[in-house]
DNA sequence: GCGACAG
DNA sequence: ATCTTGTCGC
């Protein structure tokens, strides 16, 4: 994956992150994207191990057209603003399993709002070479006004003026989502594709598909309860 | 030293 | 994120 002197020490991958962050590129998408992906990473606290899913689905009608799951071992620590050296990882492998090329990935964490511009969306974007927006459930960093309570509302995510995302209350009475550009997208694109992929849930489909296979796989390949069938 | 801190 | 069942509220 990311050959043999990995794991890289902290200070190391915080270096890598800073001199990453030149390469990400904001830029309009080709066109509308038909494939769009999203992707997850569930673990096992007593077996240290990852599971990575990543789910296919039509877009704009938002029908699943193929999913697949990884396995693997917890190599890095959750460190907050290192999270893509945790579960990049995994993540790829995964994505290496799909048949279909997805035009788009939704990334359940931060994209270009991280302190020092390289969240998962953005890191798993230049290491793809495929488009990324990041939709994260809490913050990590940046800025915002207080926003609504309606479904809908939304505000800028900023950092000393400049903006670095969205913040979206998707539904009612629900914490809302952090959205920021991770890859080969636009701010505005962002917001209006992660809309798009919103239904009756808190999360848009891709990830919530992707959170309840992770889940699945972890529940179906850890320590399965010894049961007699009958 | 204190508070903040994606998953 | 995980562990873990039911339960309160829109």
């Amino acid at each position: 994956m990311w050959t043999e002197d990995w794991p890289p020490t902290y200070e190391e991958a915080r270096r890598l992150q800073a001199l990453l962050r030149s390469q990400v590129r904001l830029a309009p998408l080709p066109h509308p994207p038909r494939l769009l992906a999203g992707v997850d990473v569930s673990y096992s606290k007593a077996e240290r191990k990852i599971f990575g899913s990543i789910v296919i689905m039509n877009f704009p009608e938002m029908t699943v057209v193929e999913t697949a799951g990884m396995t693997g071992e917890e190599r890095f620590p959750y460190i907050p603003g290192l999270l893509s050296f945790r579960e990049a990882p995994i993540l790829l492998e995964a994505l290496a399993k799909i048949q279909h090329r997805p035009e788009l990935i939704l990334v359940d964490g931060q994209g270009i709002a991280h302190p020092r511009g390289l969240g998962l969306a953005s890191h798993l974007g230049l290491l793809s070479g495929i488009p990324t927006i990041g939709c994260a459930k809490s913050r990590l960093w940046g800025d915002f006004d207080t926003l609504g309570d309606q479904a809908g509302s939304c505000r800028p995510l900023s950092w000393h003026g400049q903006q670095l995302g969205w913040v979206l209350r998707s539904k009612n009475n629900c914490r809302p989502l952090f959205i920021s550009p991770g890859h080969l997208v636009t701010m505005a694109e962002s917001l209006t594709i992660v809309r798009l992929c919103l239904r009756k849930y808190r999360l848009p489909l891709p990830l919530r598909e992707a959170h309840l296979l992770s889940n699945t796989i972890r529940r179906q390949e850890i320590s399965p309860p010894s049961r007699r069938h009958r």
